[in-house]
RNA sequence: GGUCGAUUAGCUCAGUUGGUUUAGAGCGUUGCAUUGACAUUGCAGAGGUCACUGGUUCGAGCCCAGUAUCGACCA
């Protein structure tokens, strides 16, 4: 039966993934060796492999295997974070189908169904990212919610509340009022949308019929409303400055204020201040000393401040509220208006600004810290420029205090118990009643005087530890002392302040405590060394691919098409560090369904294929004990010269994180110079291969396997094994990645020439109409270089005519007949036709090609004559510049002779 | 509105700190090739005033200023 001519991923990925696994390959124990450490970003609970998740971890798993090939101990370290939002979100609504709501659950119940939720349901992706070929140590995946991570969330509140940097505050937050819950910021998501701007008069107090007109798109606030304000240099409100007006409705007296804040061209120019709803007018009423009336309840409906339609959602209230104000005729005009809008990236609710009590972590030092770790160098960001964003989210005029509190459950419960008004922070109850009967002596409080802060943690204040509490470093630094400072981060820029300089800030502000001072000088007290950003990995039309679009791909879908080591081509290929990637998986015009095929993808599964029929190729070739002939030593020569310098480019792609770039290189020299010059080259016509070139051949193709085993591990491991036989224990995940030689410029510019040579003879056959079968005559002209290389280097006539496909290749001092003329570097090449050929066509291309050349030639002439520059430029770039006009000349004066 | 970034071939992008680049790659495209590893192929070709205007320099795709367009983030 004959073998397959294809490359099917399919069962070579599965057998090959279980071998690894079988052979414990991934898993990392402290030795004498250096480690090289990656925590995974520990994607949500809930998630499923996305195509974001695939370029990260197809990064994370290039650098984690290069690092295992170069001898380190290479440790890549899996989990999952609980995302308290989105899994509370998904099991109140599985409880919800199955007729449970949470209300009527308690706490301890409520958890019970979460964690069942979190094993059924729960880290999913992590079984997909061992269908991509992830190398990570799956002994040590972590749970930001599993008890050791627990506590160690935990611990570090009472430290942080312990040095100070914690409080509890009022605050402007935003609210979800479906989850209700707080939101930071960043979770809340501003699209521009369609809402009406009202214009609403208020009776001057002490008038008749003086009014003022504001401009709100809120007016089911205005019961809440405290002040008017008004720009102090706006003519039209001059004479009411320290005057009053009336809210309508309510028939409440509020000040005139000023303040320079009121935009004088929007709306009318005055503005109605509700500083319980809305951030600005929050700091406006801050700052002229305001009454705050709220007038929501949590759930975003209207509590008894309103007076109108109490118990009624804001949403619909807004629409009663107008139509009240068009029957007393306040309202005096509607006007349609585009604004942003906040709502919630869970939700989808509208935000509201509310003010609510939580707790803060101060930032202001640690924002310091970190930005300082990333300037002073001691934590790199690749690309480098990503640092200005760094910068600008982290100087002080944009930082503020992190509030750290959740209104959810799904989380680790804030550990402050409440007596009175008094607040106990501890790591237990028994800790905090202890504490608070310290401090009052005479009071016995009992336990159940005691209430614990029903609210949870911020998902992030767990993952800000990541680095260190996977290494359980707040219970035993045994294993942080050999780990920490992790190696690389990879994560996309879009949490650079949410994770990346928390985490910094973190690493700074407790590995000190948990590490010997030795160690700390050593090491730093970074959690990482280099930071690699990745870009958004974007759709055909540039739009973040994301699951409420429906435009990503599939990602288990185009594993399946083209298997893990084709997808990790096709998003490398595309992937310069730091720039978004345009995914190239088109949309159905008619369906507007995304398909799950990719070109870049394919091409990553033909370069599989490409590699497997070179195996084939050379297993299908006879060894026999012979002299290999000039062609082979000649084309063997060169190989391993330009292995040689392959490597050396792709060591220096790779330490500078041009992962793309190395693949690029890498694809160029197996497809390129390998396949198709060097196997070409050496092909025998009896089919049989002296064993010395057999042995070279296969020497270079393990190495080649080793250095794209990062990239594509699955069809390397697999070629590698049917190169030789290989013993228990040898792998090409195990093997070792292969130093760069000195390399013989001289003998890669010789076959260069020779190729080019051979390249200008298939043209000229194709613009002929001759085949490239029939056997021609070569003449070359003699001088003192073709001689040196024609002459001289052993193969190189017999290599031009079997890759030319020659019946003869010679030096010569005459012009032949009939024969077409061509560049030999700067000589003249003659190849030999055999039918009569008119030059007359082909002089009007050699005096084009001539004035070309001499256009160049004047140039460099100029340059040249230019004393500044002969006088100022280096003397290499002088010389260079001389190189090229006796070049250019050279070719000149062969062009000229031909016609 | 504020800040940052981008603009190089039909498309997607490289271009490593100003001179070995006579601006490259992949895809697409054009022509030719099919019994010999692979049509998931081979060979070859065409295709660019590096957005525009000025400046610095002996020398600019790269540095500076301005203009235009686009994008992102923040408000």
């Amino acid at each position: 039966m004959p073998a397959p001519t294809a490359y099917s991923a399919a069962n070579v990925e599965a057998k090959w993934y279980q071998h690894w696994l079988e052979k414990n390959y991934f898993h990392s124990e402290p030795d004498e060796r250096e480690p090289f450490t990656i925590v995974i970003p520990p994607p949500n609970v809930t998630g499923l492999l996305h195509m974001g998740h695939m370029l990260n971890n197809t990064i994370q798993d290039i650098l984690i295997r290069k690092a295992r090939l170069d001898g380190r101990n290479a440790c890549w370290v899996p989990g999952t974070d609980h995302a308290s939002i989105a899994t509370e979100a998904k099991v109140v609504k599985k409880l919800r189908a199955q007729g449970i709501k949470k209300s009527d659950l308690t706490r301890d119940e409520f958890m019970t169904h979460a964690f069942a939720w979190k094993e059924e349901y729960g880290g999913i992706i992590l079984e997909q990212l061992k269908q991509l070929g992830a190398s990570c140590d799956w002994e040590r995946t972590r749970f930001t919610m599993e008890p050791e991570l627990y506590k160690a969330v935990i611990k570090v509140f009472v430290s942080l509340h312990k040095k100070g940097q914690l409080y509890r505050g009022l605050r402007m937050t935003n609210w979800d009022p479906a989850a209700q819950t707080v939101l930071s910021n960043e979770e809340v998501i501003h699209t521009d949308e369609n809402k009406n701007l009202y214009h609403v008069r208020y009776k001057v107090a002490g008038t008749d019929d003086e009014y003022i007109v504001i401009a709100t798109s809120r007016p089911e606030t205005i019961p809440a409303d405290t002040a008017l304000a008004v720009h102090p240099d706006d003519e039209r409100y001059r004479k009411y400055h320290g005057r009053k007006v009336i809210v309508p409705l309510v028939n409440r007296e509020i000040p005139i204020i000023v303040d320079d804040y009121v935009g004088i061209d929007f709306g009318t120019g005055a503005l109605k201040v509700t500083p319980a709803h809305d951030m600005n007018d929050n700091a406006l009423g801050e700052k002229h000393g305001l009454e705050v009336i709220d007038l929501l309840n949590p759930d975003g409906t209207l509590n008894a401040n309103a007076q109108f339609f109490v118990g009624m959602d804001r949403e619909e209230a807004r629409v009663a509220f107008v139509k009240k104000l068009k029957a007393t005729g306040d309202l005096l005009e509607t006007k349609p208006y585009r604004t942003s809008v906040g709502r919630s990236e869970r939700t989808n609710a509208v935000v509201e600004p509310r003010l609510t009590l939580q707790w803060f972590l101060r930032m202001d030092d640690m924002a310091v810290t970190a930005l300082g770790a990333v300037e002073s160098g001691e934590v790199k960001f690749h690309p480098e420029n990503m640092v200005n964003m760094y910068r600008s989210w982290l100087k002080p005029e944009n930082v503020r205090d992190w509030c750290v509190s959740r209104q959810l459950w799904w989380g680790q419960r804030i550990p402050a118990w409440y007596w009175n008004d008094e607040v106990f922070v501890a790591e237990t109850a028994e800790e905090a009643l202890a504490e608070a009967n310290r401090k009052h002596a005479t009071a016995d409080i009992k336990m159940e005087d005691l209430k614990q802060d029903d609210d949870v943690l911020d998902t992030w204040f767990s993952s800000w530890l990541w680095p260190i509490s996977v290494f359980d470093g707040f219970k035993d630094p045994k294993e942080l002392e050999y780990y920490y400072p992790t190696s690389d981060l990879v994560t996309g820029w879009d949490i650079m302040f949410f994770w990346v300089a928390r985490m910094i800030m973190a690493g700074y502000e407790f590995s000190e405590d948990l590490l010997p001072k030795k160690l700390i000088e050593e090491k730093g007290k970074m959690p990482f060394k280099n930071v690699y950003f990745t870009g958004m990995v974007r759709d055909e039309k540039r739009r973040k691919m994301s699951k409420s679009l429906g435009n990503s791909p599939d990602a288990l879908e185009l594993l399946k098409n083209y298997g893990a080591d084709g997808v990790r081509f096709g998003m490398m290929r595309s992937a310069a560090a730091g720039n978004d990637i345009v995914f190239d998986a088109p949309i159905d015009p008619e369906t507007k369904e995304v398909l799950n095929t990719s070109e870049l993808c394919n091409q990553g599964k033909k370069f599989c294929n490409k590699i497997f029929n070179a195996n084939r190729l050379i297993q299908g070739f006879e060894q026999v004990d012979r002299a290999p002939d000039p062609v082979t030593v000649l084309a063997g020569r060169w190989l391993e010269a330009k292995l040689n310098q392959t490597i050396t480019e792709v060591d220096r792609m790779l330490g500078e994180y041009r992962i793309s770039e190395a693949l690029a290189t890498l694809y160029n020299f197996i497809w390129g110079d390998f396949c198709s010059w060097y196997l070409e080259a050496i092909k025998p016509a009896d089919g049989k291969l002296s064993s010395e070139t057999y042995e070279l051949t296969i020497s270079a193709f393990e190495r080649m396997m080793t250095l794209l085993h990062p990239f594509m591990p699955f069809i390397t491991e697999e070629v590698w094994h049917q190169l030789r036989e290989r013993k228990d224990g040898e792998d090409c995940v195990v093997s070792t990645w292969p130093t760069a030689g000195s390399f013989d410029k001289k003998v890669i510019e010789d076959f260069t020439l020779l190729q080019d040579i051979i390249s200008s003879t298939r043209d000229i056959r194709n613009q002929r109409g001759v085949t490239q079968k029939e056997e021609l005559k070569l003449f070359v002209q003699r001088s003192e270089a073709t001689e040196a290389l024609i002459g001289a280097v052993a193969g190189a006539k017999d290599f031009v005519e079997k890759s030319g496909v020659m019946s003869s290749v010679e030096l010569t001092d005459s012009t032949p007949d009939n024969a077409l003329p061509f560049l030999v570097g700067n000589d003249k090449g003659y190849l030999v036709l055999n039918e009569e050929i008119d030059l007359e066509g082909e002089r009007a291309k050699i005096n084009e090609e001539i004035a070309r050349l001499e256009k160049q030639v004047n140039g460099v002439n100029r340059k040249l004559a230019n004393e500044k520059f002969v006088s100022n430029a280096p003397d290499a770039v002088v010389a260079m510049e001389r190189k090229k006009l006796a070049d250019w000349s050279a070719k000149i004066d062969s062009l000229r002779a031909m016609v």
